[in-house]
DNA sequence: CTGAAAGCGCTTACAG
DNA sequence: CTGAAAGCGCTTACAG
């Protein structure tokens, strides 16, 4: 069986307010009383159980988070780098994808809250972006601390990549090379900032935009990224639309692009210039490997991690809701070159 | 506040006994009585707390699961899965990572009894050999229900893939595509037995199997295997190594090595037919497209969760420790074309 | 500095 | 069928 406090407490013969205070260093504790004790500990091998803490505290240690897939590597690396991160500062990640099936929004919010976790980290939820909104809200009106990676709402804290201008970076830099007409793929659930960069930089070059170069999406699923790109490129060729370069707002759409042009024949760079969003590994490795912009996982998540864990950990000072834009880079490979 | 048990005995005017009851859908509760209290819970949005049923029943609902990392869409959606079935029955999934750091063993094993999680589920510590079977074994000696997706040792049920079939699969297709310089590249990650296979498979028809074509591998992490896989086709290259084909023990692997091959002025598969396994979705979108051998991740998710679940819920069920072996499909694709 | 006691929010015999 | 009481394993005032 395993060990409680009142064993400890007899082995080390003491009491088992005593053991407590010796488990949450409190500095009351006699040194010599403090060692029996610690002694005791090692012998049962004594780990204290977190129920009965949180009976307590009121606090679970926990942190939940919620993110549309796992099978999708730049949420895995997200959700990984947060589960290291708290593990560290002594917290427990709990994970709930919602698979982009809206039936899970109200099961994950009811997990969330029996599960008494301490704060949520809101990836993106994936269930469109009228639920999306809907379930944020409740969970801010719950008014559990809560940091997100997209502003969703005025009364959210979020962490995020300068998306707009690292798209307008990625457009300077195809019509940097010639290019002027430039296609669009995007999607909802990447967000409207890439679109908006994208327009941007094509209105402050003085070129207008094409809407029939223009793809702004609104039922791909997270798990077809790539079949999307392919589809709408395939389209955008089959329906005679010109253009010499076009920007997708994630790599796997990229992907799917590149091998719906290969199909039709053309080549990648040679015939059009293709560029993605967020730099997975397989960026590096496609081939053409893949000329894209950075998401500062790391920064993402530490930042994150931070901003929850002082609101958590320090109630008293005041919180203001706010977000957090960090830099991207554009990391320039083989996919696009000049224009011809 | 968050109401309690309490609130809602007084808000139905009933004992805090009658309300256990009715959320715990026993029996002996008047159908009259179990619907005041049933209002009383809507009215005040009341959800039982997690902790203090734990301290009762000692059973958490929780699972947790060792996992190498999630930057990697296998175990990404390998745990995805899991979580999502997990849910279903009413359990949520605690995610740990090692990311190959020896380090996090300990810390991992504590956390896992602290939270006093009612089952594991290993699908890899990704530490190296000895410290996977290190930490296998504490987790076994602690007594907890345990799954694992490698027979680790003896006691423990495992469920896996046929990786050594599927493997001898490969090599046979390769041969009967007059291949017979076959090359390995594996990795001590993904275990002994593709190897296995590929020597059978070599050995039953007749090939000798040729030490300089083959690469096990020691030291490679998880997060560089298209590199390990790049650097190693190199160097077999360099070394002059004679071979038509190459079997890479994972996706990452292959793909890193068909870079290699093309950095090298080699097409693939005009020169060199290449194999991966796993069936990650890059896979298919590759260009070429690869052949591999597809992990039945869904099966093995729900096999895993079901033993699981059976171990904890019934647990006068006597136990045997077992391997379930589930069957692999071969995915023939654009990387692997008859010997010239 | 140490210990006895109350209490966190539940469930479960046990009385009635 | 319903309720009063004990108890799960801790922490925290409060006495001493």
């Amino acid at each position: 069986m395993k060990y409680t406090i009142k064993d400890v407490a007899k082995e080390a013969n003491v009491s088992i307010a005593t053991v407590s205070n010796v488990i949450n260093g409190k500095s009351v504790v006699k040194k010599d009383t403090r060692e029996k004790v610690m002694r005791a500990i090692e012998k049962l091998n004594y780990i204290p159980d977190q129920a009965a803490r949180t009976m307590i505290n009121r606090r679970t240690n926990t942190i939940g988070m919620v993110v549309p897939t796992l099978s999708n590597e730049f949420w895995g690396a997200l959700a990984g780098n947060i589960q290291r991160q708290l593990m560290k500062k002594g917290y427990t990640l709990l994970i709930l994808t919602t698979e982009s099936d809206p039936m899970v929004g109200s099961v994950m919010l009811n997990t969330l809250r029996e599960r008494n976790v301490d704060g949520v980290i809101i990836a993106s939820l994936g269930l469109g972006r009228d639920n999306d909104i809907k379930y944020s809200q409740d969970l801010i009106e719950w008014g559990i601390p809560l940091v997100s990676f997209h502003p969703f709402d005025k009364r959210l804290t979020a962490v995020w990549g300068d998306y707009m201008a690292s798209s307008m970076e990625v457009v300077d830099h195809l019509i940097g090379l010639g290019h002027s007409r430039i296609a669009y793929i995007g999607s909802f659930l990447s967000g409207i900032e890439r679109e908006l960069g994208y327009r941007n930089s094509l209105m402050l070059h003085k070129i207008p935009a094409d809407e029939r170069l223009i793809v702004s999406g609104q039922n791909e699923s997270f798990e077809l990224f790539s079949q999307y790109g392919y589809d709408c490129t395939r389209k955008l060729c089959l329906d005679g639309a010109e253009f010499s370069a076009l920007f997708c707002s994630n790599d796997l759409i990229a992907i799917g692009a590149i091998k719906a042009l290969e199909d039709l024949g053309m080549n990648v760079p040679a015939d059009k210039a293709v560029v993605g969003f967020d730099d997975i590994s397989m960026a590096a490795l496609y081939r053409p490997s893949l000329t894209t912009v950075r998401q500062p996982i790391a920064e993402m998540a530490g930042s994150a991690v931070h901003i929850l864990l002082e609101r958590i950990e320090r109630p008293d000072v005041p919180h203001f809701p706010r977000t957090v834009t960090l830099p991207m880079k554009l990391v320039i490979r083989q996919s696009c070159g000049a224009s011809k």
